[in-house]
DNA sequence: GGAGATGCATAAGGGATTTATATAAGTCTG
DNA sequence: CAGACTTATATAAATCCCTTATGCATCTCC
């Protein structure tokens, strides 16, 4: 499964059924790029394609149950996996770390900002 | 520039010359595509290869001044961006991330030995 | 109601990587 | 020390994921 495929799941998941066109901009790829990854991830159960009553142009994608449960197996396993290493890591650098979430959240923030405003 | 050239180009940075198959095992690619990688990047004037006395069936890959002057450019660029980006928190934020940076060294060494583990 | 805009699909091409295989050099065994 | 394996790299063909270019259907608006 190839790294935009997971991250469109997990758009999916985080904000519910979206057009094509909107995966592709939230994704960073171009719009033919989307619609074959979204007829691979449709033959592979993983998301439905409904038409919208409202403008017969575009298609919503939404996730099936298998493809939410495969978002869950999927960030569970990394979920575990840092755990896993976290608890390796001395009592002290596990306070630093936890101090420190805010600030990686809000970086994360600014660096997704930034690059939006590069890609366009 | 592809990733994995980036990141091969940084990695001789980092140990020195190595031979085709070592990169490739760094960098997680079969030794064909390094092969190829390293190629291109001859081509390109970033790297060369010389001959192991030794053993004459290896090429060891070694940087050029370009190649490592590429690196250093790279480098500061991002960490320049990050500085950037970092400007713009709050300053306890600030603080705490510099409070979990020997955390962040550690985890990162960790997840390295890791993944070390499972590609094999 | 026709012109242009918008949403998606299809086709053709390119770049990076894979598997399978070839070639050459080293190593080991009897 | 000769042949049989092993190891290091190279080459070839195929695959995957993406791009640009383009077509077709539908919508919007004067």
């Amino acid at each position: 499964m190839s790294l935009t495929s997971a991250a469109t799941l997990a758009t999916l998941d985080k904000t519910g059924p979206r057009r094509i066109t909107e995966l592709a901009a939230a994704e960073g790829v171009t719009q033919p790029a989307m619609t074959v990854l979204v007829r691979v991830m449709e033959e592979a159960g993983l998301v439905e394609r409904t038409g919208d009553p409202s403008d017969k142009r575009v298609t919503l994608v939404c996730l099936t149950e298998a493809g939410a449960s495969y978002v869950r197996t999927r960030r569970q396993a990394g979920v575990d996996a840092y755990a896993r290493l976290i608890d390796e890591l001395p009592g002290d650098e596990v306070e630093a770390l936890a101090a420190a979430l805010p600030a990686l959240r809000h970086l994360a923030e600014l660096e997704s900002h930034a690059r939006e405003g590069a890609d366009r």
